[in-house]
RNA sequence: GGCCAGGUAGCUCAGUUGGUAGAGCAGCGGAUUGAAAAUCCGCGUGUCGGUGGUUCGAUUCCGCCCCUGGCCA
């Protein structure tokens, strides 16, 4: 296998990437790179389906457990810390074996990012708190008046990207378009086989992902969800108290609404996400698509790796 | 059995003074450059319970029937 190779396997929640990947290492020089927002925290276990501590041991993951709940996490972070895990892995011997469903991680690394200021909280706060005052439509006219391309490519009701776009303005005296033109995006220089586990039928998908919220709950996920609650400096508005499930049993605990209207938001927010991380796929090219429902397979997938890293 | 209130999209409902109907949620499609499990953009998918009548025209008005809930027997 070239030594420049570095394998991906990406999907969409519960189609079973982790198990695959984890079986995959038996037959190959693999270790595990997750490419996973919400698996980087740790206290979040059963609502991010991480793999248990036992197995962890025998197959590590790198980029699980490196955060506490109350940090952030972001996709420059994720291109550094992945680059070196890749280097890392590689001079052990062995191959990266990318895993994952943060698409917006994986393209980072394949594709660059450019070179924009990170986020900073007080800049986010001062722009958090002018919007609450005259709206994120008022905001995005002032973007419109500082960067014009920016403001005609974000919607304006488009918090999040009003607010990068402004904030990158604010810390750095540039424009965010005029930045992302001029750094370009460097690709990394690894040959990445992309494999995608991509369910045809997207009723069985959401079969699994009902499944596999039930099993969480038996699992204790609530009282997970109760123990990050009390922890002080964490708060419903955190990064990672977005993460599905976690955000919507927040808010059952708090009172917001009972357990059956949580268990159903739960399940469509889940859902959703499956279907955003799909149409990431879709658009992905030289990826080799497998319906994890219906082939699949081990040996299946094993023979097409094996056949296209020579 | 009688009276009352309902029966409209997958769900919860609005509406049509008679001209075949629209919101929220769900779902589907798309965007995606340091919070991305985030944040947005777009799309209505329908024997308007059934049947007969009135009418140029009925989901709407009238009769009967069916179903659901409540009250009275």
């Amino acid at each position: 296998m070239n030594p420049n190779t570095a394998v991906c396997l990406l999907g969409p929640t519960a189609t079973g990437k982790t198990e695959l990947a984890i079986a995959l290492c038996e037959r190959f020089p693999f270790e595990i790179i997750s490419v996973d927002s919400a698996l980087v925290y740790r206290g979040m276990d059963i609502g991010t389906a991480k793999p248990d501590a036992a197995t962890l041991a025998h197959t590590p993951h790198r980029l699980i457990d490196i955060r506490d709940p109350e940090e952030s996490y972001s996709a420059g972070d994720f291109v550094r810390d992945a680059r070196e895990a890749i280097d890392e892995i590689r001079g052990a011997g062995k191959i990266p074996l990318l895993v994952g469903g943060t698409m917006l991680y994986f393209r980072a690394l394949t594709e660059g990012l450019a070179d924009l200021p990170a986020a900073t909280s007080e800049v986010r706060e001062a722009i958090e708190r002018e919007a609450e005052a005259h709206g994120w439509p008022a905001l995005h006219e002032q973007l419109a008046g500082i960067d014009p391309a920016a403001a005609a490519r974000i919607a304006p009701r488009d918090r999040q990207r009003i607010q990068r776009a402004l904030e990158v303005y604010r810390t750095s005296g540039r424009t965010i378009t005029a930045l992302q033109e001029e750094t370009g995006a460097l690709p990394d220089a690894t040959r990445f086989i992309q494999v995608a586990l991509n369910p045809a039928d997207r009723s069985l998908l959401h079969a699994r992902i009902e499944r596999r919220l039930e099993h969480m709950l038996a699992a204790g996920f609530v009282d997970e969800v109760r123990a990050l609650m009390a922890r002080p400096n964490l708060e419903r508005d955190s990064p990672a108290m977005r993460a599905v499930g976690y955000r919507q049993y927040w808010s059952h605990l708090a009172g917001d609404y009972d357990a059956g209207e949580a268990f159903r938001r739960a399940l469509y927010a889940t859902r959703q996400l499956a279907k955003r991380q799909v149409t990431w796929l879709r658009k992905l090219d030289d990826i080799i698509v497998v319906d994890p429902l219906e082939v699949a397979g081990v040996d299946a997938i094993s023979d097409l790796i094996a056949k296209n890293t020579d």
